[in-house]
DNA sequence: ACCTGAACACCGTTCAAGT
DNA sequence: ACCTGAACACCGTTCAAGT
């Protein structure tokens, strides 16, 4: 059979495409390994075992969050980036201590709160870091359940109320204004 | 072989005492019913599959949490009752949305919020719930990160790092004063 | 440098059969 | 009612060997 040639990219790539359709806990890596075409210990030459490759995907999640202005603003936007992919917040979560991916959060969100003059930016970027991680997997969590009958509303009605949570944390936890 | 006979609690006890021993991710079903003296098949005959098992040991791990009075004290010791256990909070994260364990945490948010004179228990209940599973699950990501050298700092400096952090929380989220 | 092929030590779950 | 035994379809990871 034909080398097939794939570097870190090309595996979070595919990774994330089965993320997408498969969920975590399918997720993996003969999968993967299958996706890109290839045998499942080929992988293990570009990546040192299945978390770090699960790193990677968190780190590339995170990155996917445009910058915005404003701790409300960056906070949204963070949100809505673990919210992309399915399972995203709990991959995310999983890499958050190991400072790769969720450095990145937290960084943005310290800087938010420095522009708005905090007098404790990484104290308040990792209250928030840490609800937004709780928040979103939660979302997630829920999402699923009603799809799949085990928790009974519909998706949108989910979604919308999800969406008022996060909102009263970020009027609790973020400044109102900032003059 | 001699029938060994068990029932939902004493498998939870075993499951619980396991994951203490090993963590959440080599907690099988076939080590939990070794650690019974039981073939992994005899457990599912009390238990529909293993995440109906985890449900009920997040249920257990809530539940020990002792009652206590006001939002605080009642963050504070759910808190401490996800913490007490390796990768509790995980496991709880896993089985929020379907209601179990979760729900008991909710309500009791809910009865503190509301004898404290929310305008909105509810949803009061609903962001510090999200926040308490982001915050438990940071704190034992990191706490792990540092024992196996994966993050530098001490454990002890990590605990006093995150209670802090839980403090300035609950200093955003729950009412300072009830007058 | 990067992949294949084969192996090792595991998984969760099902189901007939035993008692 | 509750467990055994055997099986099915999987896992992550290692490592010699190929190109």
């Amino acid at each position: 059979m034909r080398a097939q040639r794939h570097d870190l990219d090309g595996i979070v790539d595919a990774a994330i495409g089965l993320l997408d359709e498969i969920g975590l806990p399918d997720l993996s890596m003969r999968r993967v390994a299958g996706a890109l075409g290839v045998q499942p210990s080929a992988l293990y030459w570009h990546v040192e075992n299945k978390q770090s490759l699960l790193a990677a995907v968190a780190d590339r999640i995170v990155r996917e969050a445009p910058a915005a202005d404003g701790v409300a603003a960056t906070a949204w936007a963070l949100r809505d980036a673990l919210l992309a992919h399915r399972d995203g917040a709990e991959v995310v979560v999983s890499t958050v201590a190991l400072s790769l991916g969720s450095d990145a959060m937290h960084g943005r969100l310290r800087e938010a709160y420095a522009g708005e003059g905090s007098e404790d930016p990484d104290r308040d970027a990792s209250v928030l870091t840490q609800f937004l991680l709780g928040h979103t997997s939660f979302v997630q969590q829920r999402m699923q359940a009603a799809a799949i009958g085990a928790y009974d509303a519909t998706p949108e009605s989910v979604a919308d109320a999800t969406r008022a949570d996060f909102q009263a944390g970020l009027d609790a936890l973020a400044p109102r204004h900032s003059s």
